[in-house]
DNA sequence: GCGACAG
DNA sequence: ATCTTGTCGC
C-alpha cells in the first residue's frame, strides 16, 4: 500500500514539531471503518551494531488471529531519539515496510502513542494519517499526563489526563499485570480502541511490560532472514 | 530552578 | 531502547 501523504523526513527539530501541528488537525478521533477483518501489529527493532532500525509488519486475520502476512524493512538511523518527535525516528522503515504489504489492514496496532503526545499527534497518529488507516496506540510508559492506578483485573483502565483533556486510559490487559497506555491512533475513538486492545491483548500472553505490538514483531522477525546478497528481508521459508 | 521525557 | 542499582516518594 501507498501512503495518502507524503512529506520529507530530513527535517531539523522545528520544522517536525511545525508538521505535527499541521498534520494533527487531520487526525479522526471517533470510529471510521467497516468491517475489520485484518489487524496489524508493528514494532520497530533497533541494530545497534548496524545502526539501523528494522521494522515489521504482521497482518493477521482478527477473528482468527491467524498470521496472514509479515514483511519487514530496514533503513539507517537518520533521526535522534527526542522525546515528542519519536516518529521521525521510527516511521521511515515502518513506512518502508508497508508498502511491500499485499494485505491492506483494517486496523493497526502501533507500539508507541497515538493522540496522547503534546501536539496530540504520536507514532501512531501519524502512521495513521500518512496511510488514512484506523490505529490505535499503545505505550507501556506514558509520555504526557497524569492517570489514577487502574484496577487489578484485566479490562479495567483509567483515565490518562492532560490537564482537564482526557487523552488516553490506562488499560489492564491481564489481571495483575502492569497496564499499558492506549490511546487513539486515527480514525477510531478511545473506547473502541481499548475494546480491542482488551481483546486481542490475552491471545499473545503478553509479558508484564505488556508491548502488544512488540510481541507480533518478535514473531516476525523469527520467520525473517536478512539476504546476504540483496540486503533486504526475506521470509525463512 | 529542577524534574520529566513514547522507544 | 539497553544497562544496571537498589528496594521509595514528593
Amino acid at each position: 500500500m501507498k501512503p495518502m501523504v507524503m512529506h520529507p523526513w530530513d527535517l531539523c527539530e522545528t520544522d517536525a514539531i511545525k508538521l505535527q501541528q499541521q498534520l494533527a488537525s487531520k487526525v479522526i478521533k471517533q470510529d471510521q471503518f467497516d468491517n475489520i477483518i485484518h489487524v496489524a501489529g508493528v514494532d520497530v527493532a533497533y541494530s545497534k551494531h548496524s545502526n539501523t532500525l528494522v521494522a515489521a509488519v504482521v497482518v493477521m486475520d482478527a477473528c482468527s488471529l491467524q498470521v496472514i502476512e509479515t514483511v519487514v524493512a530496514e533503513d539507517i538511523v537518520q533521526f535522534p531519539y527526542i522525546p515528542g518527535l519519536f516518529s521521525f525516528r521510527e516511521l521511515p522503515p515502518i513506512v518502508k515496510a508497508f508498502e511491500n504489504i499485499k494485505t491492506t489492514p483494517d486496523l493497526v496496532v502501533c507500539d508507541g502513542q497515538g493522540i496522547a503526545h503534546p501536539r496530540r499527534f504520536g507514532l501512531a497518529s501519524h502512521l495513521g494519517v500518512l496511510f488514512d488507516i484506523p490505529t490505535i496506540g499503545c505505550g507501556k510508559t506514558k509520555l504526557l499526563g497524569k492517570a489514577e492506578e487502574p484496577g487489578v483485573k484485566r479490562g479495567d483502565c483509567a483515565p490518562l489526563l492532560d490537564n482537564t483533556e482526557m487523552i488516553g486510559n490506562v488499560v489492564r490487559t491481564q489481571d495483575h499485570i502492569k497496564p499499558i497506555y492506549v490511546s487513539i491512533g486515527h480514525r477510531i475513538s478511545l473506547l473502541t480502541a481499548c475494546e480491542w486492545i482488551v481483546k486481542l491483548a490475552p491471545q499473545y500472553r503478553l509479558p508484564e511490560t505488556t508491548r502488544y505490538a512488540d510481541q507480533l514483531v518478535r514473531k516476525a522477525l523469527a520467520t525473517y532472514i536478512k539476504s546476504e546478497e540483496s540486503g533486504e528481508w526475506k521470509a525463512d521459508y
